[in-house]
DNA sequence: AGTCTATTGGAATATTCGTTCCGTTTACCT
DNA sequence: AGGTAAACGGAACGAATATTCCAATAGACT
């Protein structure tokens, strides 16, 4: 075998992912993907093919990766209600901890991307429909274990839950500040009810 | 005098706006503004002094012709709760009978430019300001009417609907159905008690 | 030890980008 | 009617863009 890789293909990912979080797919020049990744030009287009691939590559792994974080908030010892009220609380805290994060990443390719771009559209699709049965599931939980009674479906809370944390990830780039962020999650999981 | 201008600036705002909407600022180019405007090169440059000045023009535009929409839907005959209701029901058949616009101008802008362009922020906020304002002079006026007996103060759910017609605007680019963002409304709607 | 080959650095390319510039046009004013 | 100056059309500019190419490198195999 030949010279071996320089470079870790996750953390590549990881920074590529960053970079396109904070300044979008067409705000986001190759040299500044270089100089983020540490990639050399080479590299990137042998490994990577082209900017428009490491694009799809970085949202699948930002995907993946807060999958992950969802998955362990779905491990706590909590309830269905409890694990919804963990996790909106740390995303308020996330988007307010990290402003130059740019919100998230799945929000703002759905802006940017989701019309020209059908392969970037099946994946923010396919995390709207993960994380609103992933809710969807804690509610049915929360209410089979009598924390809670709905008056409707589980699934329409559902995706009623989803639709309040892209509003968060909006709000947060649209100058509100923690306490509005806040209120809102205690407005919407009040409504659970 | 000189030669008169051959377009109407406010067409102009018009188009530019709807082609920063669909394609947002980095994926509009130039040439694609001036197709779209009819506006010459030079005109373009004489006027709007540039693509950076132009956009925060049409970001204006946008902003102030949903401030008109809003007014339309304020000084109809109907009590705070009926307006919510007929303004989130008329955003979400223009969202689905409009897929081509690409969500919505102000959410876009908010995900591509406010980390970037602190004018932009601006009238993103701004924006924001005013619509949650409006939201919870609705909501004030039907909890004084008995319409609506609120258990938290107006303000609280001036933001809690912001919030869930920022999300409405992600959702629907991010797969929605119809079906789907109505229920998000409906849900939302049924918690003001 | 020497060959092989994937990896790498960086020069080079062709396009596209936003912007400037200038000559021409044309409506208004005196 | 003619001079004036704003508006226009389009060529031209340099900078930035994404991508390709090739020579140099260096680790793994025989």
């Amino acid at each position: 075998m030949p010279k071996v890789k320089q470079f870790n293909k996750e953390k590549v990912l990881e920074a590529a992912s960053t970079i396109f979080h904070q300044k979008g797919y067409n705000g986001t020049s190759i040299d500044e993907i270089l100089k983020a990744t540490g990639l050399s030009r080479s590299s990137l287009y042998d490994s990577f093919q082209d900017k428009h691939n490491l694009y799809l590559q970085s949202l699948e792994f930002y995907k993946q990766a807060s999958d992950e974080d969802m998955q362990v908030v779905d491990q706590k010892n909590l309830n269905g209600l409890e694990k919804l009220e963990y996790l909106f609380k740390e995303v308020v805290d996330h988007l307010v901890k990290n402003p130059d994060d740019n919100g998230c990443l799945m929000v703002n390719a759905a802006a940017e991307m989701s019309k020209q771009c059908d392969k970037t559209s099946q994946v923010i699709c396919n995390n709207k429909e993960n994380v609103q049965e992933l809710f969807t599931s804690w509610l049915a939980e929360a209410q089979n274990s009598q924390v809670l009674k709905l008056s409707k479906p589980p699934k329409s809370y559902g995706s009623f839950l989803f639709n309040t944390l892209c509003g968060l990830k909006v709000m947060s780039q649209s100058g509100a500040s923690k306490a509005e962020l806040s209120n809102v999650v205690k407005v919407t999981l009040d409504a659970l009810n």
